[in-house]
DNA sequence: TGACCCTAATAAGTACGACATATTGCGGAG
DNA sequence: CTCCGCAATATGTCGTACTTATTAGGGTCA
């Protein structure tokens, strides 16, 4: 699992800025609320102020939260956050993200890796596509197992990115392997993963591989769909547990 | 210019992350090399350790250095930079960003507004729009003023992506904002804002006020295409400065 | 009574000094 | 020549003291 998160790390601040950031994200600590003093925050974690500090200004820089002086430390407007940062991402993970953010984020998978299939047509490294076709012969060999099919999946549509040669779509590997860690819990609950799985994951590859643009990119966009189609049962239901391990 | 960023800032350890970030950025610090070690960085911007540990935790938290026991911290490679940060991008802006990385952004651009401009055609909060209506019209009376037309501009394309409903498209304002003022600086050179400007921005919010959701899409791609067009000869003289203000 | 200014309290920001700990490289023993 | 262990190194952590911006509250004057 190549993760490009940095927190949960080792170390006391590490620590802090998990626990704190994980907090912001599910609610615990509501927007627009302010945080508890450092020196108070000092105590609940029975560390120092220079492992407070530092932790704060981690959260700060992603976005989450504002420190001003007297006023104290307040929990900015979702609208702030840095939604992308693999962190934050990871961060939302044990709360199964809820239907709004999860339709998002397929939204924002069915516009992104479509284009990203064309541009790997057009110009994908060689080798990158190696990668490519490897997690497809994979995913075939995986059959029904879905941990093998989920992490080939993953690698998939991860190295798709990567193959589109676009330093910015690369970015959003983070988001678009968080879409897919959620949406593999979910079709857990209606039985593993799609028989089709591996043509429809197939064919995108044939296309890319025979440099077919438009062939890639509607191959990949029927992927997204069926993605989606799938998920749309099982998402509406909005999960209410806070307190999920 | 309603501006997300946090760094540079007020306080010591802003300033600090702004100079450092802005040195790795621009290659000052090249990737893979070593940061100068705590103490002499204490020195050499004669603060405290504690303003330089909490600057190296920001630039950390942004995916710029990776800090370890004994070893130091070190620039990591560009891949792993969170380029969509708005902070990581302004650093970029001074550089004029490179072709390369404009050419990934008017990429971006070309695959994420036709999709948001189709979304806000279909469910576009009308407060939203009108938003964009007041962007277009301040565009139209701009006429060849370019302070005044690149302004409304950026109002509309940041604009559209939040009319989009979708959380994390607009998180992409930030990129998309870089992209549009690194433009502008282009385009100056060949002389000010294209002629049909208005009239093609125009034509993407009638689309969208009639909830003509392919009409939208089409005419927004439009208006990218014709950026890219017009940037194409600009963009590909690499420029050499790196002393710029 | 109401507006205004000044003061004091507050919480983050900065600074300094000390020690802990992980990691790496070197040198000696086998 | 290999391997083990020691010492050097740079970040990690801690504690305390002081500074500064900001705000709330009280007192004064019109």
């Amino acid at each position: 699992m190549p993760d490009d998160r940095a927190y949960p790390s080792g170390g006391v601040h590490g620590q802090v800025v998990y626990q704190i950031g994980r907090q912001i994200v599910s609610g615990e600590i509501a927007v627009g609320s302010d945080l508890p003093r450092e020196v108070e925050l000092c105590e609940r974690f029975g560390t120092s102020r220079q492992a407070i500090r530092e932790a704060i200004k981690v959260l700060a820089a992603k976005g989450l939260i504002e420190p001003r002086r007297r006023r104290g430390t307040r929990v900015r407007p979702r609208a702030a956050w840095n939604l992308l940062d693999p962190d934050v991402l990871l961060w939302h993970a044990p709360d199964g993200f809820g239907p709004d953010f999860l339709a998002d984020l397929l939204e924002l998978r069915a516009t992104i890796e479509p284009a990203a299939a064309e541009l790997a047509a057009r110009r994908g490294d060689p080798a990158r596509l190696a990668e490519l076709g490897a997690a497809i012969e994979d995913m075939r060999l995986a059959g029904l197992d879905p941990v093998r099919f989920y992490d080939a999946d993953i690698r998939f549509h991860v190295g798709l990115l990567l193959a589109s040669g676009n330093s910015l779509f690369a970015q959003l590997a983070s988001p678009v392997r968080a879409a897919l860690t959620a949406s593999f819990r979910l079709q857990e609950r209606i039985g593993g993963p799609q028989e089709n799985g591996y043509a429809i994951h197939a064919a995108v590859y044939e296309a890319i591989a025979a440099r077919d643009t438009a062939r890639a990119r509607a191959a990949m966009a029927f992927v997204i769909e069926a993605a989606a189609t799938e998920l749309r049962p099982v998402m509406t239901p909005a999960p209410e547990s806070t307190t999920g391990a």
